[in-house]
DNA sequence: ATTGAGAGCGCG
DNA sequence: AAAGCGCGCTCTCAAT
């Protein structure tokens, strides 16, 4: 049973809808100050609640205690079904594009790039799922202070936004939408794998949704703490932090340059170099470490704290965690492969030197868990290669390490050959060790191998791949063609040639990882969709709960507040951490269950409970 | 002043 | 050791 919720002239729209996408009562008009009570009133009848994007309605539900249990989030579930090949000869996906290809995702609301997105000039051709025309226009932020936080950003959401119709004019109507939605399910050729795939999105889409809104614990003592250590105190702006500037002076003095040079300036530094006879091509860390001279050791220091003050330095701080919660903005599905991306604050490439910072509240601990290897678990499992997933399988309840099984199966030498061997299979390395021992994988997996080599194949030839649950990889764009017809034109050139074929194989690369990241995606999806949903309920009877009182609310229950590919946080009260620990794996456990159904794979976790997210592995 | 590129590095 | 997948962010510099 679905509720859709929409954005009525008259108010808020409530229309149940069956799971066939027929009319299963009276659409109703609300007040939308009354949302939140009519859902965490309905909640009880597993309805699943159908919004054109969660952050147009979650948050603001979020902001006044309500959590929804599930939901369907109709712009992700339009995007994966319009390109899957299992609903390529459906309706929907035979439809010409409309306005519900052209949505982009709704930032959450209150952050820097909720407001970043109002500005009239982003994303031309594509429209905000909000109308820019009813929303004051912000002030134009200039270059300095655009990455800082205002008074004022706040925008409407929720049930006040204007959902309904897009800034074009095109109107937007959740349940035909939605009918159309249910009807491709039923004529594609697997219903199952893209039903599972669209509640594990938009379970995603609610995950992400209550992260945001909870936030990552963050002490900003302990953070400039670590700032000042490396750096020395915060330097009044425009000035370099103290240790920057020393070891800018002795990089001058290694090579004899002048007290203008800027170190920043990568052509001038160079140059510098060049004339010293440093003998360096590039300013990349690995050519650097390479060579020998008196200038190397103050460069490396310097390149390393120059990216921890300008990337998580105290502007950071300011801007992404000034209240002691780093409130990430993910974005879900912003991936082609359907990992997650965020805009704002590289929340997905957090520096391990400033983990520390991350510290769970008093009474409260981390649990830090993480799939172990879950690329070539995937892989295994998804060519059902037996013997690979027997190489990755815990004997008496072992943490295994599946690379170290490799090793045990007599494949290759050493652990370091297992990892490079297969990373390499997974992303398509041509050099190296990572070739070198390719065969001798293959040899000894060669239903794993062969798998990945035909997504290759298939993207040399400008064709789709899918994942276990249906995610398509994109077809090359235009251009993709013209470089190849030009290859094949009388007088092409060789380099005209070489070009098609580097194009062609670099294509194949993307498809050949496709099937692996993307996949591996839809675990992690499905992992953190159960353990959502064990949490709470856990929580309940834990967080002490009156019948007939309001529920506590999710963050006051263990909660998940970080998830990165294959790696989640849970915050919860210190004395519920073994209780969490069990769910968290029993989660995966049913992530693979839910994906392979018996096939014979394990999916390890290794699981840290501490008070700071450094100490959970790195 | 603003914008787009290239370089480089952080994460998985 | 620095190839091969997917991202976001910050800097400089040249072009507008």
């Amino acid at each position: 049973m679905h509720t859709v919720i929409s954005r009525e002239p008259s108010g808020t729209g409530l229309r149940p809808v069956s799971d066939s996408g027929a009319p299963a009562g009276e659409p109703r008009v609300i007040d939308p100050a009354g949302l939140a009570d009519e859902v965490s009133t309905d909640e009880s009848s597993q309805v699943r609640w159908t919004w054109d994007d969660t952050n147009n309605w979650y948050p603001a539900l979020l902001a006044e205690g309500v959590r929804v249990d599930r939901a369907h989030d109709l712009r992700l579930a339009h995007a994966v079904l319009r390109t899957s090949v299992l609903s390529a000869r459906t309706a929907l996906a035979e439809a010409g594009p409309g306005a519900w290809d052209r949505l982009v995702p709704v930032p959450p609301p209150g952050g820097p790039t909720a407001a970043a997105l109002l500005r009239p000039d982003r994303h031309p051709g594509a429209e905000p799922l909000f109308d820019l025309g009813e929303i004051a226009a912000p002030t134009t932020r200039s270059g300095t202070d655009r990455n800082s936080r205002r008074e004022g950003d706040e925008r409407p959401s929720g049930p006040d936004a204007p959902s309904g119709r897009q800034g074009n004019g095109e109107t937007l109507d959740p349940a035909a939408e939605l009918a159309a939605q249910l009807a491709a399910l039923k004529d594609s050729t697997e219903p199952g794998r893209l039903r599972l795939l669209l509640a594990a999105e938009s379970a995603g889409a609610l995950a992400a949704a209550e992260m945001h809104h909870a936030g990552l614990p963050w002490r900003g003592d302990i953070h400039d703490e670590i700032l000042t250590e490396a750096l020395g105190p915060r330097p009044r702006p425009g000035l370099r932090p103290a240790k920057l500037e020393a070891l800018a002076h002795r990089i001058r003095e290694a090579i004899d340059a002048p007290p203008t040079l800027n170190p920043d300036s990568h052509p001038d530094l160079l140059r510098a170099m060049e004339y010293a006879g440093v003998g360096a091509r590039s300013l990349r860390k690995w050519e650097l470490e390479k060579l020998d001279h008196p200038v190397i050791a103050p460069l490396l220091e310097y390149k390393g704290l120059y990216r921890l003050y300008t990337a998580n330095g105290w502007n950071w701080l300011d801007t992404w965690a000034p209240d002691g919660r780093f409130r990430m903005e993910y974005v879900v599905g912003g991936v082609v492969t359907g990992r997650w991306a965020s805009t704002g604050g590289g929340a997905l490439s957090l520096p391990h030197n400033v983990r520390r910072a991350v510290t769970a509240d008093p009474g409260w601990t981390f649990v830090v868990a993480d799939a172990a290897q879950l690329e070539p678990r995937v892989l295994a499992a998804l060519a059902r290669d037996e013997r690979m997933a027997a190489a990755g399988r815990s004997k008496d309840g072992a943490n295994t390490d599946m690379y170290a099984g490799i090793v045990a199966t007599g494949a290759v030498e050493s652990r370091e050959h297992a990892k490079v061997g297969m990373l390499g299979a997974m992303y398509g390395g041509t050099t190296g060790v990572s070739a070198q021992v390719l065969p001798r994988l293959a040899r000894a997996f060669p239903q794993a191998i062969d798998l990945v080599e035909r997504a290759a194949r298939a993207g040399e030839r400008g064709e789709r791949v899918t994942t276990r649950l249906g995610r398509s990889s994109p077809l090359p764009g235009d251009s993709w063609a013209a470089v190849q017809g030009s290859a094949f034109d009388e007088d092409a050139g060789a380099d005209a040639q070489s070009r098609a074929r580097s194009q062609t194989r670099s294509w194949g690369r993307f498809t050949r990882n496709f099937v692996v990241q993307g996949t591996a995606a839809e675990w992690a999806l499905c992992w953190i969709a159960s353990i959502r949903r064990r949490l709470w309920a856990m929580g309940e009877a834990s967080a002490g709960a009156t019948p007939g009182l309001a529920p506590v609310p999710f963050d006051r229950r263990p909660h998940l507040v970080f998830f990165l590919h294959d790696e989640v946080v849970v915050h919860a009260p210190a004395a519920l951490a073994e209780e969490v620990t069990r769910e968290v794996r029993a989660a995966a456990e049913e992530a693979g269950r839910l994906l392979f159904g018996d096939f014979p794979v394990d999916f390890p976790l290794s699981v840290a409970v501490t008070e700071s997210y450094a100490d959970g592995k790195g």
